[in-house]
DNA sequence: CGCGGAGCTGAGCATCTGCTCACGGAGATG
DNA sequence: CATCTCCGTGAGCAGATGCTCAGCTCCGCG
């Protein structure tokens, strides 16, 4: 705090308190006072500076502001939510959900549009997504599914449950995440049901989406989308997390892999497309899959647990390789 | 604090955060958060309700803000100024009329009027008094002067001194407080420059005055103004106080005396007419004073000492009888 | 003593804010 | 089941606010 002296302290604590406390008008205090209202405006903002006028908000127990506005700074997002830390890796999807699920709820409007990912994260967001009143909405899969895994976490699934709670759409996409070949690809992306669900989903306000890793556990490898074999050769590609399928290193760069062509759902560029693209991550292996993904450019609104913000903030300080 | 769930909690802690801390608009916090923008403000103003934002004033050690805030009420004043209390009498004048000094600095624009009263707290003002420009205003003597006190406490000398620090005008008064008969009075008011003077100071746009009690070693006594014989008839009627010669008991009504008809100075009337009315007062045998002057509805701002505030309201509780 | 820059000032304006009001939906009541 | 009342909502507007800018004084330097 700068050095006042005894007058001006006195002078800007007086301003301070009928402004702050009894909600008088800056015109009023200037009155009283002799001064211009400019200058009645200029001391309260010295008042702040110097901090005699603090503010102090009282944050609920484990949420913390700063971290999310860290993030905000150094991403470049529109916002940050940060949960509590749990151990229980459960639990943790399910503070995030929430949270995703409240987010949402205060987004969407009639006529919304929301492309959807596949991924255990983004499959528990139904479970909280409670809007008040019936919301005329279309949830769209953005990607392909995986037939071997459970069906919550494939995104067909998500938006109709989605759509059901909200008494809104659901746009299925029936198609898998990676087919055989580009040839097989292109000659999905040829039929009507398929152009039609991607096309709705390129055109989304908004988009919910997970990210995934790049270990042998991912959902990725789990869902047999993709071999162990290919895993490992895109970590040596660098290979760090994807969303959506498009793989990317720590630095945010696409991966080309030879399978890349055989991706079905959107693109990194049509993802960038869409306004407010929301991820929601949690999970103890996820921060490289995080920082890499946000280097992308591609998230507006991150979404996840105090833990991985930790550790993303800390590996973004030190490079991060 | 009215109970909250967490999620709202959250929300408003979050939102206080952005308008406050990061100070964002309104809008775009309710564009972020999918809100109208009266509903932020309906949310910001239930963060404040709650006590989930607190404004916290660092108000410098020794001002009671409360306390002055607690005047401004009791008795409809436009402002009250409290002063640390000392023990030493002279001191203790000084500190107030450092006060009354800059409270008039403030206040002062070319052009304005003022009239001053007699009296130590009032004649200790100039001292303190260091506008920084000239000011083109005028100082009038609102009352007569008592020859046989020193200069400083005069109105005359006060008006002179006052004037010369910010290179205004003084109006001298010359003419005796207490004259002998009624008919002297009126003989003098016929006096042009007599009559000038009081007409000047009568259309001021600030009063400076003192409060003078009802003891025997007031300056109306010991200026010899008045006898202690007739301070003793005064206080049988119930007076506790006065301003420009104008005694009033405990509840502020005027008393009528036998040398009422014989004071030269404005009447409680036209100080009434005075848009601004500053009383400056220390000394620890005037909160019936205070109390009486003020409940005559006489001034609009009081500069006084800590100690004669808490004693002056705690009469004003206690019927101050 | 004259000149130039730095810092402060209040007028003026575009924007933001607080408030009022009419509306609509939820829950209570007949 | 109809109707009533109450609460919460967002449109709209008057007034308050924050900001820019030209003019000013004050200070330092030539």
């Amino acid at each position: 705090m700068v050095d006042l002296d005894r007058e001006e302290h006195e002078l800007l604590a007086r301003i301070a308190r009928q402004w702050y406390v009894d909600r008088r008008t800056q015109s009023e205090i200037a009155d009283e006072f002799g001064l211009s209202r400019p200058k009645v405006q200029r001391l309260l903002d010295r008042a702040r500076a110097t901090g005699v006028v603090e503010v102090h908000i009282d944050v609920p127990l484990g949420l913390d502001l700063d971290l999310e506005k860290r993030f905000v700074d150094a991403f470049g997002l529109k916002a940050a939510i940060v949960s509590p830390s749990v151990p229980d890796a459960d639990e943790q999807r399910s503070l995030v959900a929430r949270r995703a699920a409240g987010y949402l709820e205060r987004l969407l409007v009639d006529s919304s549009v929301v492309a959807i990912s596949h991924g255990r994260d983004v499959g528990a967001v139904p479970r909280h997504f409670r809007p008040n009143t019936a919301i005329d909405c279309v949830f769209a899969s953005a990607m392909g599914g995986s037939p071997r895994v459970d069906a919550p976490t494939n995104p067909n699934e998500t938006c109709r449950s989605l759509a059901q709670r909200c008494d809104g759409r659901a746009e299925s996409l029936y198609a898998p995440v990676y087919v055989e070949s580009a040839e097989v690809r292109d000659r999905l992306l040829e039929q009507d049901a398929v152009a039609h669900a991607l096309k709705v989903a390129a055109s989304a306000d908004i988009a919910l989406l997970g990210i995934g890793g790049a270990d042998d556990s991912c959902t990725m490898v789990r869902s047999g989308c993709l071999t162990t074999a290919e895993m490992r050769t895109l970590r040596k590609q660098g290979a760090v997390g994807d969303v959506l399928g498009n793989y990317v290193d720590i630095n945010g760069a696409h991966i080309v892999a030879p399978h890349s062509s055989r991706v079905i759902g959107l693109s990194i560029d049509e993802l960038r497309a869409i306004p407010t693209v929301v991820a929601a991550v949690s999970g103890s292996e996820k921060p490289r899959a995080i920082l890499g993904v946000l280097r992308a450019g591609i998230v507006d609104v991150l979404i996840l647990d105090e833990s991985n913000a930790h550790m993303v903030l800390d590996l973004a300080r030190t490079g991060g390789n």
